[in-house]
This record gives C-alpha cells, sequence and structure tokens, in this order.
DNA sequence: GTCTATATCCAGATAGAC
DNA sequence: GTCTATCTGGATATAGAC
C-alpha cells in the first residue's frame, strides 16, 4: 500500500475518532510513520486530504452498497430473510472501515454541501433504494403482502440505521443494540410477511 | 437575560454552526456584545460554557418532551392523530432552539460519554418512551390493533428522525422532507389502524 | 464586568539539506 | 520522499487598568 494510501487509511482513523478540526497533520504522519512536513510531498494541505478521503469513502460506498451481492438476491423465505438482512447488519456494524466512514460522515456531515449530501445517501437514500429492490422481489416472489415497497424499505431500515448510530457512539450496547434490530425485523416480518395458508 | 445566559444561546448557535473546536471564544463574545477575554470573567474556561450548555440543552429537552402538553392527549380518531403528529414535527423542525440542539448534539456526540447517552436519548429512547405511551392509549381506546406498544412507536418514529436529520442538514429539502413524514404517518395509520366497521 | 495588552502554546505550512 | 528548522497565524487564557 503507498504512502499515500496510509495517509488517507490513518487520517480516516483519526478523524473519525477527534472529527477533522481536532486532528492535527502531525497525529496522522505519526500514525504513518513519517513526520508531519513530509505529509506535504503527498498532499497539498490538510484540507486536501479531506477531499482526497471523501472521494474514496464515497468509492467505496458504492462499491459495496451498489454490489449485485447484496441487492441480487432474493430470499427464499422469511427466515432467509431474517438471516440475510442480520447478516447485512453485523458486518456492517463490525466492519471496521464501513464504521468509521459512517462515524466521520455523521460529525462532519455539516462540513459542505457535498457532505451533506453524501450523509444522506448513506443514511436514507442508498439503503432505501437497496431495500426498495428487495421488498419488490419478495412481493413479486409472494412473500409479503403487495404495499409501496419505498415505504416498506423505509420502514425496515429507518430503526437499523437509527440502532446502528447508537452502536456506534456507545459500543458497550452492540449485542443489546443488534438483538433490538433483530426484534425489529420479526415484527416487520410478523406485520407484512404473508401467511402461509 | 444575563449575559451569562446570552454566552450560552450564542455559543450554542455558533457550536451547531462551526462546531466546538470550529469556533472561537472571541466569536462567541462578538456576537454577546463583549470582547472575548470578558467571557472569563462569567466561565473559567472555554470547556466550561460546553459543559453549562449541555446542562441547560438537557434541562430544556426534558422540559419539552416530558411535558404533559406533548404526551398527555390520547387523540380522538386518525386524523387527529396525523395533525397531532405532524404540528409535533413542524415545531420540531423548525423551532431554532431545538434545531440548534439537534445539530449541536449530531456533530459533537462522540466528544464525551455523557453526550453520546443525551444523544441517545434524544434521538431514540426519549421519543420512544412518549410514543411508547401514546401507542398504549390509542390501542386502549380501539384505534389502532393491539400490538407491542413500544415497536410500534419504534416504527413511527425511526423514519421521522431520520428525515428531521436530513433536513436539519439539507434545509432546501424541508418541504419535501415533511411531506415524506406525512406520508410516513398516513401509511403507518392505514396498516395499524382498525377499521371502522 | 469590561477593556487592552500580552503570555503561551500549538496548528498548518514552507524552506532547504540530505 | 523524508528530514529538521522555522515561519506565521490563530487559539485559549491571564494580568492588570478602568
Amino acid at each position: 500500500m503507498s504512502t499515500k494510501e496510509r495517509i488517507l487509511e490513518e487520517a480516516l482513523t483519526l478523524f473519525a475518532e477527534n472529527g477533522y478540526d481536532g486532528t492535527g497533520v502531525d497525529a496522522i504522519a505519526e500514525r504513518v510513520g513519517i513526520k508531519g512536513p513530509s505529509l506535504y510531498k503527498h498532499f497539498k494541505s490538510k484540507e486536501d486530504i479531506l477531499n482526497a478521503l471523501i472521494d474514496t469513502a464515497e468509492t467505496r460506498y458504492d462499491d459495496y452498497f451498489g454490489s449485485e451481492e447484496h441487492i441480487g438476491r432474493i430470499p427464499d423465505d422469511m427466515e432467509d430473510f431474517i438471516q440475510m438482512t442480520m447478516k447485512r447488519v453485523s458486518f456492517t456494524v463490525s466492519d471496521p472501515m464501513i464504521r468509521k466512514i459512517r462515524i466521520f460522515l455523521v460529525q462532519e456531515q455539516f462540513r459542505s454541501e457535498r457532505l451533506a449530501e453524501i450523509t444522506t445517501r448513506h443514511q436514507l437514500h442508498g439503503i432505501q433504494r437497496m431495500y426498495t429492490k428487495i421488498m419488490e422481489g419478495m412481493m413479486d416472489q409472494g412473500l409479503i403482502v403487495e404495499d409501496d415497497p419505498a415505504m416498506l424499505a423505509m420502514e425496515l431500515s429507518a430503526p437499523a440505521v437509527l440502532l446502528i448510530a447508537k452502536a456506534d457512539r456507545q459500543p458497550q450496547y452492540e449485542k443489546e443494540v443488534l438483538e433490538d434490530i433483530e426484534k425489529h425485523i420479526r415484527h416487520f416480518c410478523d406485520v407484512y410477511g404473508k401467511r402461509i395458508d
């Protein structure tokens, strides 16, 4: 991995931990194993690091949430749907990179229009789009009742997003949060799942 | 209003706008109409201002969301419920103080354990507690089906919380956000409201 | 309680040797 | 590309006059 990439990696870690304003260039450099001024051979300013970071964060997110793996398969039955969804949730909660991007974004969302847009996409429209597809598929399969798929996607995802944000800021409740999410998903299935007659 | 209170007021405005680290004591003082060093006759440090601010924010929130006005009345029918809820949402979105507290908290939630707890209460447990009571009342009245009231409270409030957060960071979508919230509430009523036979 | 002047510190960034 | 030395500006905070 190039020094440039290492810088972005350590910058993300520190920005997530202490915020952009709370992170010094020397601190980033130290984690990379170089001195502060050496950063300026790779980036022309601290803000330049921030912007490059946003670029990679955006790409990485799109790669992940746009990938076929995550929207491709339609579940076989309700229990399969619950397992699939919880697996996705568990990964999202514990993957260090995804987690840091989330924590970074939520703190810096007001810094620029661009960051605001990306945050809305991550928290709302990106996830909703993914689950709308899944809801449509499940309606086609006769697994859930016919209804507005975007509405169902919102009702399924919003509580999970808020609970994951809780786990981000209070990691001591991570286990409880995962249980609450599963409970919520099962309730969702009870409400919208079609009875097997 | 005392100078001390004015300082807290202007500090909240600036912390919400530029974050705690992004706000200088001189900037706070200027809005109050005094010079930076004069602040130190009222607070012993910038962090002291922050802590006092958290105290008042907490009190103000508890006053508001714990008040009888917001949890007391049980709606007469579904349309009444929708109107009540939308009125509460509109107020929450547009009240400058509540809005600043929300924006301040979301940015500074990782600064301390205490801020993390308060954020979770504002976004999750406080709202859920309030709506759980309302759901229980509506079940007693036979307005909605019998179900886990805490679950319904979460499903009702979570999308609204996320959409309000969107309006906070992207005020240009405020109108659209309010429409989306109403649409979501009406869908909630369609799903859980009892038919009038 | 407010002011001006100032102490102290630390951040981002540059210069130039290696 | 990395280093050391350094510039520069801005920040929190204090001292002491009014």
